[in-house]
DNA sequence: TTGTCCAATATCGAATTAGGATTGATTGAT
DNA sequence: ATCAATCAATCCTAATTCGATATTGGACAA
């Protein structure tokens, strides 16, 4: 049985005319009658009940009728689907991110990539550096917004989104809180607060190496997984952090922010599956990187 | 687009290797790529990502092989019903009937064709005799069971279903209740209870026609639409009414039946259309002279 | 009876589809 | 590093299917 046949068959249905259902389909009449009949011979029934004078439905025709309307119907439907999501206006796009980057690019870039296409379901999730990087390659994520450096992997597109100053947070009254600008060396023998160094190890040891280099030996008292826990903990006095710029949008009692001079940017980049050619994903990219405030 | 295309991409993205699924298919590889590539050239996009050696479903790919499979099992299901339809076990039966009937065959033979066919919906429906051929050439219904005689009419078929004796109904302590038979002539004079003639005009002139040429001069006192209602009217003592011999059945208080000797017999005859081939159709006819008791 | 209309049939030509051989490219093994 | 194997694409030819023209046979109306 072939599409051609169900078209054929509708427009006979319709016209209830063997004639002008050919005319309406470009064709002439007899190959419009084998058709039909091949039709019913494939079915092993009659469809059109036809005297020499008048064609009618069947009652099985009548019920094939619907279900073949039906079925050219979603036949349409089926191939705008496909169509849409080709062009990145329909489907699932699948986004992860480091808890820092919530509070800079994330909502405003999800928030404007579902108003151009709202055809698409964004699905939003926080995930450690290293976690996402497994999710992407196992490809149950399409996105992961991480820390660099990261390991080089040919099976991975990285592309640089955001770039920030790293600063510092000060517990308030600190004396290092009475400086406008905090030189990195001046961290020397502080206790600091960090985040483990399993979540983002290139980032860390980028961070450690950078203190190393100018005398400091790193003093870490405390890590903490969430950058909320971290703030926290700042702002209890338990020691100073390297942060973020965008993370001063967490204004929270007893911490406050300086320039950590010194201090290697921290980058934000988004990681896709190179062979990952789909139009969303470029997209998205594209969108997050409109919104670089490139720093503070 | 036509089927082809869909089957041959849904072997495609369950293989995800074009010479297997062209194996399975019992056709060669290149007409597959071939079909492939004109299916995606009219939908526009790409629904397999190959590369020389492996072959991947894209998005629009994942969500057009969920359509696909679906509508080729819609196409199956589609058929299936047709040939349901066309072998009378599926589909509608619209049957209507005269109330009188109910007593008599109606019941069971709707019982028992719903047990053999359970895929098929009876809709019955009581309407009077004129009211049911009316109905049945304008095509809302394709079964009447109706009383006789009709106008002959070569669009309807008609096929005798059941026949019985008229019985009279008599109030109890009537003095022809004292009779073990009441001839018809004994009707002179009794006050009449009858349906109206529109009703059934034929049956009715039939009755009448037959108490005239015993010398009666008919006297109906009252006319009743249903047969429950003829029948209340008798036991109220308001007259005399010839009825089926099934409406027996009907054993109220206050009425007692008796054999109308020379009373013509009522017939049940089943009209349908004359062009009507449905199985459905012919199938409820023959169950329904099946349970022919052939009258009292 | 004749003319008209309609679907079916027959036959031929055109388009589509399938098959065989081959190519180009990639991968895995030696 | 080389070679063999694998796989989809491409080219070309053969077979099948599909469509068009002409015609037939039947039904209805004038």
């Amino acid at each position: 049985m072939e599409l051609r046949q169900l078209r054929y068959f509708v427009a006979v249905a319709e016209e209830l005319h063997f004639r002008r259902a050919a005319a309406r389909l470009h064709i002439s009449q007899p190959p419009l009658s084998q058709q039909i009949r091949a039709l019913e011979e494939e079915l092993g029934c009659t469809l059109l009940a036809r005297t020499r004078r008048r064609v009618e439905l069947t009652p099985a025709g009548a019920a094939f009728l619907r279900d073949a309307r039906a079925m050219l119907a979603e036949l349409d439907v089926a191939a705008s689907t496909a169509r849409a999501i080709d062009a990145g206006q329909a489907g699932v796009l699948r986004v992860n991110f480091v808890g820092s980057a919530l509070l800079s690019i994330v909502p405003g870039t999800v928030q404007r990539f579902r108003r151009a296409r709202p055809g698409v379901e964004v699905e939003v999730r926080e995930r450690s550096t290293v976690e996402q990087l497994r999710a992407l390659g196992s490809g149950v994520v399409d996105v992961a917004l991480v820390r660099p450096p990261i390991e080089p992997d040919p099976a991975l597109r990285t592309e640089m989104v955001m770039r920030e100053r790293t600063i510092a947070a000060i517990p308030e009254g600190h004396p290092l809180a009475r400086l406008r600008r905090v030189p990195l060396r001046r961290l020397a023998g502080e206790p600091l607060v960090l985040f483990p160094r399993l979540q983002a190890p290139g980032y860390h040891d980028l961070l450690i190496g950078r203190l190393a280099a100018t005398g400091v030996t790193p003093h870490v008292v405390q890590y903490a997984p969430e950058m909320l826990t971290i703030i926290g903990l700042v702002a209890a006095g338990i020691g100073v952090s390297p942060v973020p710029a965008s993370v001063a949008a967490l204004a929270l009692p007893g911490v406050e922010y300086r320039p950590l001079s010194g201090a290697p940017d921290t980058e934000l980049v988004a990681v896709t599956r190179a062979e990952d050619e789909s139009a969303l994903v470029s997209a998205f990219v594209a969108e997050a990187r409109l919104e670089n405030p490139a720093g503070s």
